[in-house]
DNA sequence: ACAATCTAACTAACTGGTTAATTAATCCGA
DNA sequence: TCGGATTAATTAACCAGTTAGTTAGATTGT
């Protein structure tokens, strides 16, 4: 009975675990710090695991980078292209997916930052980025595209170019999350209150819906 | 002669001049690598200098790091304060203030890095940040955040939030670097040649314009 | 000659990655 | 079904290269 009570995790031996804990505790540090600043130690630590279990399941620190960007960008993919799935007129379907979207960026930090990262590195054009671009963003770009062209097409939306609009929106959800610490010392208001996150959710679908409808058709005012 | 021939930087002997090249070269450093991922030597090599000299004229890496970061924050400071301070009525200024923004960020690649960095480290509280924050934020924030409640009371502006609107303003302007190396990968297109950087001004003018204007003043369209 | 500026060489601590050995399930033939 | 062989999972200890930071002294303008 002893063997089933000790639940210590670094001699579980469930390898699905042990990796599933792994990636957990890479994409923390690699989220928090980089993968400049993360150490590989302190993620074996977090994991509960020997450093060497790393390199037992993932090549190298590069490797492990890479196989957390794809875990925090596949779940992104899935659970928006479910969203765009959906059979709804254009207009509906562009709130529910900005309202989704922010949601998801809301609650999940992790991968939040972790995109952000990536596309900060991305100077240096990664081949990481490259093969997330094309694998988890084209699909939803594309598709989202259409629904916006859809809009436009039927007298909906105003001519706005999808290829602006939807880096705006995606601006407007994600921007307002990386600037929170500087707003929170700049205003003295902490923006990350359950309060505040959903004053920013309704300020976003007004100041989208705003400046994508054709006529304006919801609250005015982006909030108080 | 040789002494004055020699335009070896490393032994120019000019106090001020070393430190600006040593500050440009880190600012570059750690606006392309974080702070975690510049290298000291590296810096030392690129602004053609003795490390060592990196330890006369700064404490350390993080008080390099952060005179990096004041004079990057300083320079936006001082030239945006300068457009708040023109004499416009409220709707011209803010469309002042946009365009000079996008400007600014567009010529500044180096800058607006560097402030990216250091927003997504402050999960961490840095006391970096929350000095220039208080330094170089507020102070712009408080001013522009007069100018729009001036528009709103005027009839000239929908009633938005300042506290909404400001980071709004900011997120469609600075974003659209961020993600272009994402971008050019999932769209074919180079999102940076200044056709497509002139395009995005535009656009980001028209978006702000359709939301904050209570009736649309300018050109139809996000652009084609 | 003297203080400010600058350098070569060095070090202590850290970091990614390796290795050789250990543990524990599973398989398999008698 | 028992027990030894096999293999997967895990670890402690280690290593070589790197990195921030130091030191002791050299150079140079005034």
């Amino acid at each position: 009975m002893a063997t089933l009570a000790k639940t210590r995790l670094g001699s579980r031996r469930r390898p699905e675990q042990t990796r599933a804990a792994i990636l957990q505790a890479a994409a923390q540090d690699f989220a928090r710090n980089g993968i400049a600043g993360a150490r590989t130690d302190a993620i074996a630590r977090a994991a509960r695991v020997n450093k060497a279990l790393l390199y037992y399941y993932f090549k190298d620190k590069q490797t492990l980078y890479g196989a957390a960007l794809d875990h925090a960008f596949a779940q992104l993919n899935t659970h928006m292209m479910a969203v765009l799935n959906r059979d709804l007129p254009p207009g509906e379907k562009v709130r529910t997916y900005v309202g989704e979207y922010f949601d998801f960026i809301a609650g999940h930090p992790l991968n939040r930052d972790l995109m952000q990262r990536e596309m900060m590195r991305a100077g240096h054009s990664s081949a990481h980025l490259q093969r997330i671009a094309k694998r988890y963003f084209q699909p939803l770009f594309i598709k989202l595209g259409e629904v916006i062209r859809a809009g436009i097409s039927a007298g909906e939306f105003r001519t706005v170019d999808p290829i602006q609009f939807i880096p705006s929106m995606v601006a407007l959800v994600v921007f307002y999350f990386t600037s929170a610490p500087l707003m929170k010392t700049v205003t003295g208001v902490d923006p990350l209150t359950p309060e505040r996150i959903a004053a920013r959710r309704d300020a976003v679908l007004d100041f989208i819906t705003a400046a994508l409808f054709r006529e304006q058709s919801t609250t005015q005012g982006e909030h108080v």
